[in-house]
RNA sequence: GGAUCCUUAGCUCAGUUGGUUAGAGCGUCUGACUCAUAAUCAGAGGGCCGGGGGUUCAAGUCCCUCAGGAUCCA
């Protein structure tokens, strides 16, 4: 419906990628590659399209990444920014422009944004109190506040979320909360926040997407906005109280400081970074002579963002009701990707299970036997399972099948027997084609290779890249199959008899069409391998604009070309297998690096000399302490610290679990009498009920030992 | 706890508004070919379409329910 009127020019975006860490390649296939696809198709087809993309460096977790690394959040973003760049051009992303939201012109854009909301009362101010550091005199954002987390007693639980449990918290959930700054405990104070009323633009919400685009958006997307719109919009803080970030502007005509309030204040990240699409059109413009206007003010303009499934409520509700107010245009399509999965397991920056795209070009881009080919089989197999419509897989084991199986097997293979071929029947020159003599398979491909261009434009337009490739690579199998039927090289053996080299040069002659074509279709996908191509059919790369597709006059009678050189190269078992053990490797790793901070920061948190706050004997008394004598000890299973207990109490047997696994061996525990908490209650742990506790004591290096009465004592003798 | 989406061949996935014998790629088996990176081509086998119930002349497709998974929200 929305294709019958060809929009004037398009505006591509891919999610900004947050500065504060290499991104791995679940980021890549989820809004960079499919997006540089369209673009390619879209250049291919002499639109006006402009691309832009570029870091997003604002946010709480930039200083942090900053404390992390012990410096600071300028040199942070200034590493990673650079970093992902050369990244995305490693993978032949072709941005028009890579920005970044550091850019003055971007902090204006901001500035300016919001002032035009405010003057025009779409923003609410309310107040709230805050927790603030004395000490430091400033605000503190959630993450900057630790505490014990209320749902699991983990003790150095963020403000925003506990990282041993996974529960989101509020800092005011959290049980005795202390600034990360100074160490003090944080205070109540006042402040002021702007807010963005989203209630107010239900109505226009339902209708745009849920009826105006129910048929053309991923039924992911919608389905996810329907259930933000049905759960009920709220109005949402614009500004943070944090010195990074989009200083909030002066009132309109006062000055820089004027409002104490003001002061202090950034815009929210996530208000700041979408506008950076804007602001990085505004620099290209700048950059190429150009007006930036037409791209978000002008109907005609196509807007459409690729984004991970993360991000679906910011690029469906909260930046159009954005851009709506401030009079732009809304996306024509958010084709939101699911996500990509890693060898059986979600992909994660903090488990470090993942392939960032750093260790590929490590790996294979910059190897010997590596190259820009790696790059483009690397986009081959992403796009052969870009998560489109559910969460996809990769294994290196999938990566070596789809090159060695297909692009290898099928595709440059086609490429290269039709080269051999050439140079050994027709004298390495495009042989001439025999109309007259044309046969039934003859026509059957020239029909195949006229009709396959509108069958790829119509999937890729739909975003349906995985099955438009999948067509192109049909399109050599193909090849293949009437390279099969005609036996070239068998006619060859008695080239005298009947009309046999007439019949190889028309075989020869469409199969180099159709290589020819292959070119053009494979460009968007894997533009490395389509300029190899054009390079060995001696053709300048404009032959790849899509207007050439379907054609059959492409490659010009008695032309001679160069020797054919493989497209690609396999991908060896070993390869496969290193990968793996890497992987594994790297979780191993960081699983140990994770138990030793976490043994830091129990030590820095239980200094020997503080004491707990002072009890009265009542207190004491309520605690009811038994000896007791472990009969049986056993693992529990897929839990490497729990141990189930079957203990003697005199009067009864206990099952108790302990968390003390990886300090004591079976043997060592059983017959031992320890002191047990007895009148706890009853808790379960993997699916155990938990009928008490023993005690224990940690040595500085963080060992536990058993505490138990000095001679064997009866069981279920009170402890006092 | 609520919401949205998903569950189809050994594996990875297609299946449009309900309509003939449910498809593809890979893998497996058999055969053909040798120009090609042991690549290619043909053929075969393989499926109570997650379980159960319902609507209908007709259900992989629509409705209900249960189980499992993913995500979002609280």
């Amino acid at each position: 419906m929305s294709e019958l009127k060809e929009p004037k020019r398009y505006l591509v975006t891919s999610a900004l990628p947050y500065a504060n860490g290499q991104k791995h390649i679940g980021h890549l296939a989820g809004a960079y590659l499919p997006a540089d696809i369209y673009v390619r198709y879209l250049r291919a087809r002499k639109k006006d399209v402009v691309f832009v993309c570029g870091s997003d460096e604002h946010g709480t977790a930039i200083p942090i990444q900053a404390m992390k690394e012990g410096t600071t959040p300028q040199s942070i973003i200034d590493k990673y920014h650079h970093l992902l760049k050369e990244n995305f051009e490693a993978f032949s992303i072709s941005f028009d422009i890579y920005d970044r939201t550091s850019n003055p012109i971007h902090h204006e854009t901001a500035r300016e944004f919001f002032t035009y909301l405010e003057e025009r009362n779409e923003l609410e101010i309310k107040a709230s109190e805050q927790y603030f550091d004395e000490a430091a005199n400033t605000f503190l954002a959630d993450r900057y506040i630790k505490g014990t987390c209320p749902q699991c007693g983990f003790a150095n639980a963020f403000g925003d979320q506990c990282e041993k449990c996974g529960s989101t918290l509020s800092p005011e959930e959290l049980i005795d909360p202390v600034s990360t700054l100074s160490g003090n405990p944080p205070v109540k104070r006042a402040t002021r926040h702007w807010y963005l009323p989203l209630d107010r633009h239900e109505a226009w919400l339902r209708q745009w997407i849920i009826e105006g685009h129910k048929d053309d958006w991923k039924v992911n997307v919608t389905g996810q906005c329907k259930s933000w719109i049905d759960a009920g919009l709220q109005a949402r803080a614009v500004t943070r109280d944090l010195d990074w970030g989009v200083k909030l502007p002066p009132k309109t005509g006062e000055d820089e400081n004027a409002d104490p309030d003001r002061s202090g204040k950034v815009l929210y990240v996530w208000f700041d970074a979408p506008i950076g699409y804007i602001s990085a059109t505004k620099q290209w413009a700048l950059n190429h002579g150009k007006d930036w206007k037409p791209y978000w003010m002008d109907p005609e303009t196509k807007l459409v963002h690729f984004i991970g499934k993360d991000n679906i409520v910011f690029h469906c509700i909260i930046f159009p009701v954005m851009l709506k107010l401030h009079g732009y245009i809304v996306p024509e399509n958010v084709p939101g990707n699911e996500f990509m999965n890693l060898e059986g397991d979600k992909m994660s920056t903090s488990r470090n299970w993942k392939l960032d795209m750093q260790d590929f070009i490590d790996d294979f881009i910059n190897k010997e036997n590596g190259g820009p080919q790696m790059a483009d089989a690397l986009r081959y197999y992403l796009t052969t399972i870009l998560p489109e419509t559910k969460d996809s897989e990769f294994t290196w084991k999938g990566f070596q099948d789809a090159v060695n199986g297909e692009l290898v097997a099928a595709f440059a293979n086609f490429f290269n027997r039709t080269f051999v071929l050439m140079h050994k029947l027709t004298g390495g020159k495009v042989p001439k084609f025999h109309n007259d003599l044309a046969d039934e398979k003859d026509r059957e491909l020239i029909e195949i290779i006229k009709n396959a261009p509108s069958r790829i434009q119509q999937l890729l337009e739909e975003y349906k890249f995985r099955e438009a490739l999948f067509e192109v690579i049909d399109l050599s199998r193909r090849g293949n199959k009437y390279m099969q039927d005609k036996e070239p090289w068998i006619k060859a053996k008695d080239p005298e008899a009947g009309n046999n080299q007439s019949s190889i040069e028309n075989c020869l002659h469409i199969c180099l069409q159709l290589c020819a074509n292959l070119s053009i279709y494979i460009s968007p996908f894997l533009p490395n391998t389509a300029k190899k191509m054009c390079q060995m059919m001696k053709v300048v790369d404009k032959m790849l604009d899509w207007e050439n597709a379907g054609s059959v006059k492409l490659l010009s009678v008695g032309y001679s070309l160069r020797s054919p050189a493989l497209l690609f190269r396999k991908i060896e078992d070993a390869e496969v297998e290193m990968q793996v053990i890497k992987l594994k490797k790297g979780l191993e790793e960081s699983k140990m690096q994770q138990e030793e901070t976490n043994n830091k920061l129990k030590e820095a948190e239980t200094p020997a000399n503080s004491l707990k706050t002072e009890i009265v004997y009542d207190d004491f008394d309520k605690i009811d302490l038994r000896i007791g004598t472990i009969l049986h000890a056993e693992k529990v299973a897929k839990a490497d610290k729990l141990l189930k207990l079957e203990v003697e109490m005199g009067m009864e047997k206990r099952t108790i679990v302990s968390g003390i696994a990886q300090h004591f061996s079976l043997e060592a525990l059983v017959g031992k009498q320890v002191i047990v908490v007895a009148n706890l209650a009853p808790r379960k742990m993997r699916g155990i009920e938990s009928q008490g506790m023993i005690l224990t004591a940690e040595q500085p290096d963080g060992k536990l030992i058993l505490v138990n009465p000095d001679t064997l004592t009866q069981p279920g003798s009170q402890v006092k």
